[in-house]
DNA sequence: CGTCATGATTGAAG
DNA sequence: CTTCAATCATGACG
């Protein structure tokens, strides 16, 4: 009760007065050198807040409830309200009208298309399209890594959702109390429900930053998974000698065309325990490589020559030389040289 | 450290 | 889609 008052006190600018000298209105008017008419109604009025907080809550409730009742009530309320919103509202009320921030957008449309915001999705989520795609091929491929990924990307959807729930609910109940309160102390403060709305504004715009500060950091751990995924496919293994071995073997014994079909890839990258894709980017690298420096991988085919022939000829002891695999040399890549010692 | 080899990626072309 | 060509990035090595 007695802040109310003082509260009330301050709204009509009267703050700065002793409670000995409210309560006297001849202080009063010593104070503010006061006489008319008019002004004796304030002292009068404050007369009556300060006989207010001596009385009982039951009656200064009903007392409040016939003052809220006036009938000048609506008039004089749309009137402060007016006044009020010419000064200081005037004043910090104008900068908002935010425009919907693009950087926003992007974040929202970045979490959307990581599957990390948006409707659950099963099986072929992101997290495989990602995943597939980088290791170019069949979807059986890289499951281990898959799932890790998929978990690492469940566990920050979850958190995500967690903290946005958290956040909204937060949000919401807070918007609540302050309309409540804002409301309810319409009843004795020139509040508007624009200004209310306006308030409900400022806070939701608040709260929305604290869910791009969870959305950017969200992105930001979205990204790290996937570089650390990303990076780890990307570093190199070079694959083992024995797959060298086979890959150069099918390679130079096919020098005349050196394009295996989808079925050849297939049986060589089981051979080397390889991806498919595998197979066709060292087949693409090789080819390009062979070309371009036909000099320098000579006397590698001719190493690979003479192996095939000797692994021919240990098979079949005859015709391996002349039906050697690699000697149909009709395409572009010139044909190697055999000498025993593997010099041109 | 620099250099080369080599697997992976990218973009153009078909 | 595949292939080529260029390029990136890393591994191996001196």
């Amino acid at each position: 009760m007695e802040d109310q008052a003082r509260m009330m006190l301050g709204h009509i600018g009267l703050t700065g007065l002793s409670h000995e000298d409210v309560g006297d209105p001849d202080n009063i008017r010593k104070h503010h050198n006061l006489g008319q008419p008019q002004q004796q109604d304030i002292g009068d009025i404050l007369q009556q807040i300060m006989v207010i907080t001596d009385e009982s809550l039951d009656e200064a409730q009903a007392r409040k409830h016939a003052l809220n009742c006036h009938r000048m009530k609506p008039a004089l309320f749309s009137v402060l309200c007016e006044i009020k919103e010419r000064t200081a509202l005037s004043i910090r009320g104008v900068q908002e009208e935010d425009s919907p921030d693009p950087q926003f957008l992007r974040l929202d449309n970045m979490l959307l298309a990581e599957g990390v915001a948006g409707p659950e999705r099963s099986g072929a989520s992101a997290a495989a399209a990602v995943v597939a795609a980088a290791a170019g091929g069949s979807p059986s491929e890289g499951n281990v890594e898959h799932s890790e990924y998929k978990e690492k990307l469940a566990q920050i959807r979850r958190m995500y959702h967690a903290e946005l729930e958290k956040y909204q609910q937060a949000c919401n109940e807070f918007t609540d109390h302050v309309m409540n309160l804002l409301r309810e102390q319409s009843r004795t403060r020139p509040i508007s429900p624009k200004e209310i709305e306006r308030m409900v504004g400022i806070i939701h715009r608040k709260f929305s930053t604290i869910q791009m500060q969870l959305k950017q950091s969200t992105c930001e751990a979205v990204m790290i998974l996937r570089s650390r995924f990303l990076d780890a496919r990307r570093k190199r293994r070079n694959f083992s000698k024995q797959a060298a071995e086979i890959l150069n073997t099918y390679f130079y014994s096919h020098l005349a065309n050196p394009y295996p079909s989808e079925e050849a890839k297939e049986d060589l990258a089981r051979k080397c325990s390889i991806t498919v894709s595998q197979v066709a980017n060292w087949f693409g690298n090789k080819r390009i490589r062979y070309k371009r420096n036909v000099a320098k991988l000579q006397e590698e085919a001719n190493r690979y020559a003479v192996k095939t022939a000797v692994d021919a000829a240990s098979v079949s002891s005859q015709a391996s030389q002349a039906n050697s695999p690699a000697t149909p040399n009709s395409g572009g890549y010139p044909a190697p040289c055999y000498t025993p010692d593997g010099r041109l």
